[in-house]
DNA sequence: ACCCTGACATTGA
DNA sequence: GTCAATGCCAGGG
């Protein structure tokens, strides 16, 4: 069966939309869950990722994405993430 | 169809 | 722990 890409896209920005506040989740993880490769989630989110909490999603290793980074993190701090340069614990606050 | 680029992940040095 | 190279997936020229 043939899925549209569209219907990645909202299965990627479905996944976002279910990370709790406070937590944060990786691209691959999204990736898995929607069952699509991480740079598939991230091009997803670049290209219309402004309706769903995308600094909700950073890297495998807690960092942010660069263009973006400064703003994460930002973000996060005021959601209550504990960041420690520009790193995220995602072993604390890593969802699922 | 071919080549390059990109909000990534993983492994090795 | 940080840097470099390789692999994967999709879009644009």
């Amino acid at each position: 069966m043939t899925r549209d890409p569209a219907d990645v896209d909202e299965a990627v920005f479905d996944a976002v939309e279910r990370i709790p506040p406070g937590r944060v989740s990786t691209y691959g993880a999204i990736g898995e869950l929607v069952g699509v490769g991480p740079r598939r989630v991230a091009r997803a989110l670049s290209h219309g990722g402004g309706a769903v909490p995308w600094f909700r999603v950073v890297r495998a290793d807690g960092s942010a994405a660069e263009p973006v980074r400064a703003r994460q993190l930002e973000l996060l701090a005021a959601e209550g993430v504990p960041a420690r340069n520009s790193r995220v614990d995602l072993g604390a606050v890593g969802w699922p």
